[in-house]
DNA sequence: TTGAAAGCGCTAACAT
DNA sequence: ATGTTAGCGCTTTCAA
């Protein structure tokens, strides 16, 4: 005789066999259902003959634990929600590559503490959500993008500050945060660029308020200049729709300006290789006349001409923060500075 | 008085309120449990006066529905699984930026249906995992990513036929897929060539058995030369560690064969971008003397020089096709080919 | 229109 | 070492 009382219909119906339970395997197993369940997740307990049969039997049956089902009780889900935030209406090629691979080191980190990940593009803000772990799709969350969107983080500021919650890349600095070591990261482009034999050091990038990231890389770089008694002198910038843009801009502005220069450290990658247009339609050569660092590590730097020296933070050591920080849930850890490390290619002598 | 026989350990006692439930709800709003469910879910039978005190009542407890819980019972979980597969041990910053412009198309295309996308990056054998269908994780599952990881496209290999599993990328030519219109996107890149005024064309490129996607590719170019009454001649490859190399390795040989040419189409982006170099080494001036088109429409071919002319993909319709097949669960238009086109930048004059 | 009760498929506390 | 029996939090017949 089956389980009693939990019957399903179809249960004493052969034709209408619904998928296959723990109830089904412990039938024909001839065991209590508790028993499977015990048995299928290697509960010491349980014999291992009567493992082995169940096991057999399950499988014959094509029986598989419901996840959902067996973590409803526990009330975790097992999964972790990472949103990415871009800039509104961009599509999905010009989405910044340094996020899509801190999102690749992201789940992996997730998939080492064993737990999945639910990711979602959140740029428009008919996609604004974030009620994953109230709504338990997810028992903690990762919030990571470019702080250009201003809106997106607008709408998730208030998860910010639980303990929960880690992010990268917020607009906001009164939060905890795990961003890129960006002080050093400035330092280091600076005593490498002086190192090559510049001197007229300018910072190309904005530095407001809103741009925390930046702002620290230019203060890194700032410091690092008078350590030596020298002025970093004003940063440039320009507006663009887009980094690249802004960094053509910004150095098309400074060559106009008649300021000398022979060092360029732009404040991210995509800058920088603006920056590398403006300064090849000016006939300006790199190295030989100008030196240029930006930061951030994209690939398309790799290939672009020259390719591009820039300051790489560790993707996976970022990833392996974020998810630590989002599962700590105690406050432990949550406000992290990843390392930093110089990659020579050949914009800088 | 409370929700009988259901009552949890610390109902009764204050000290201990666990989470909130719709009993709480229920109990506080008057009415049965089961009528706050309706009234959430917005259940016509539900009066509005009701509904909105059960609402109101919701939100002063900080109530939010369980999403698994509410799904366990109609057996659906709402979420995609999405498996990327890179090279074998590469870091999140060498991943082809096509499988992530794929893999965020996925993302937003899943969102348009209604559905949360459960992503897992899956390039070494200890992460190799499928099951989520049969774990009631998801509902369907989309395989995408290189083809050059035979191993993991082997162990995934027997999903690619169900039709609750839809893929992009598999080196095998045996299943339904969906894919860019190679064929279309070879004959352009010939036909531009040739309207660029170059002659002699070769192909870059490997065309055996395992890449489906570039043997189409190289027979649209052939037809195209076919139809001017030209021959296309035998394509070049070379082997190499990553893709760029070896289209860098490849021309390097080209270059060193005496044989003959002025225009390359080479099967892929990253593979463009080494024949840039090598044609750069040579100083072989792009597109002056040799024009070159490659495939994918890669950010890093916009920023080479000289910036790459390119065949690429209709990324959003592919993450829509992708989703559409995998949940289609009937086979329909499940098999696919993405329209391309050409982007034009500075390789062909 | 709302309430009562029976599950969804599994885990876990309590027995034996 | 295994069986009993409650639930996990919600949806959904079935009544009223």
């Amino acid at each position: 005789m089956p389980h009693h009382g939990r019957s399903r219909q179809g249960m004493t119906d052969p034709v209408h066999k619904s998928r296959v339970t723990s109830f089904d395997v412990a039938e024909k197993a001839g065991v209590n259902q508790s028993t499977v369940s015990r048995a299928l997740k290697g509960d010491p307990a349980i014999t291992e003959k009567t493992r082995t049969r169940i096991q057999l039997v399950a499988q014959q049956l094509g029986y598989r634990v419901d996840d959902r089902a067996a973590r409803l009780r526990g009330g975790k889900t097992g999964t972790i929600a990472v949103i990415v935030i871009a800039r509104s209406g961009v599509d999905f090629t010009e989405i910044n590559p340094f996020h899509y691979n801190l999102l690749g080191s992201v789940c992996a980190a997730a998939a080492a503490r064993g737990y999945q990940a639910l990711v979602s593009f959140q740029s428009e803000p008919e996609s604004y959500y974030s009620d994953y772990i109230e709504s338990r799709q997810a028992d903690s969350l990762i919030i990571l993008g470019t702080s250009t969107n201003d809106a997106a983080w607008q709408f998730h500021r208030p998860l910010l500050d639980r303990n929960d919650v880690s992010s990268w890349g917020s607009p906001f600095g009164d939060h905890r945060r795990i961003a890129s070591d960006n002080l050093t990261g400035g330092r280091l482009a600076a005593e490498r660029l002086l190192q090559g034999g510049y001197h007229d050091l300018v910072f190309i990038g904005g530095v407001d308020d809103r741009q925390t990231q930046f702002r620290d890389r230019y203060t890194g770089f700032c410091n690092a200049l008078a350590n030596v008694g020298k002025s970093a002198g004003t940063p440039v910038d320009a507006a663009g729709s887009t980094r690249v843009e802004q960094g053509r801009n910004a150095v098309d502005d400074l060559i106009a300006s008649g300021r000398t220069f022979d060092g360029l450290f732009c404040c991210c990658d995509a800058m920088a290789l603006g920056a590398l247009q403006a300064l090849a339609k000016a006939e300006i050569r790199v190295p030989e006349q100008v030196g240029v660092i930006g930061f951030d590590g994209l690939t398309s730097g790799a290939h672009a001409s020259p390719p591009l020296t820039t300051i790489e933070p560790d993707f996976k050591l970022a990833g392996t923060m974020l998810v630590d920080a989002a599962l700590a849930g105690d406050g432990t850890n949550t406000d992290g500075r990843i390392p930093v490390h110089i990659v020579e290619r050949a914009s800088v002598s």
